[in-house]
DNA sequence: TCTCAGATTAACT
DNA sequence: GTTAATCTGAGAC
């Protein structure tokens, strides 16, 4: 398992984004790893009104300003956390959010954070994923390039479907309310494990 | 398909 | 002080 490296985050977020897909999400914890297959992104940057980073830098969205290849993690609605990966190039800040995964390893471990056996109930849904993975705050600015607690990782060559029946859809972003028509939505279509 | 609870962060008045 | 947000799960219909 190899992370990738640094110069894969110095695109724009809207390139970066589909190139995550069918990549692996990697989770180290208490000595298990947990993994699954990205199903599905979306890209943010700083002159997007979707984004949160559009009025500028606070304490919250600052990674997006920063190094590119590090985990953005938020709060949202009061109780569940969602997480990009910043990537940028040409804006002051950009990043991809992980919207569902596909599980690979460590599964029963995700079923206990999850507190559901489904396998279509595990990581479908950003934050759902951020749940099953244990990511919180204390991951805030981890560096994907590392094989440290999370990272995202290259597929091995022999899992690389050989079908090659891999096909990319760009559709409208979900859950905002500003820039609704942007098809910066990226998803392998018709993958069970997509948020919907 | 719809509505609502949950309860942080940050923009806006 | 108010409101909306990169959301989920449960419950009503």
């Amino acid at each position: 398992m190899t992370p990738l490296p640094r110069a894969f985050y110095q695109r724009h977020p809207a390139v970066v984004a589909p190139d995550l897909l069918s990549k692996i999400l990697v989770r180290q914890v208490d000595g298990i790893t947990i993994s699954g297959r990205i199903v599905e992104t979306e890209a943010y940057c700083s002159e997007d009104p979707a984004s949160h980073t559009f009025r500028g830098m606070t304490e919250r969205n600052k990674a997006m300003f920063g190094e590119v290849g590090r985990a953005y993690i938020y709060f949202i609605h009061g109780l569940h956390y969602c997480m990009n990966a910043t990537a940028r190039l040409d804006t002051a800040a950009g990043g991809v959010l992980i919207r569902a995964l596909e599980p690979l390893a460590g599964v029963e471990q995700m079923q206990r954070a999850r507190g559901r056996s489904e396998l279509r109930d595990l990581a479908t849904g950003p934050a759902k994923l951020a749940q099953a993975l244990s990511i919180d705050k204390s991951l805030y600015g981890a560096d994907l390039t590392l094989e440290g607690p999370l990272f995202i990782a290259a597929p091995d060559i022999e899992s690389i479907d050989p079908a090659g029946s891999i096909v990319i859809e760009a559709t409208p972003r979900i859950g905002i309310s500003l820039a609704k028509e942007v098809p910066w939505r990226f998803i392998l279509k018709g993958n069970r494990y997509l948020s919907r």
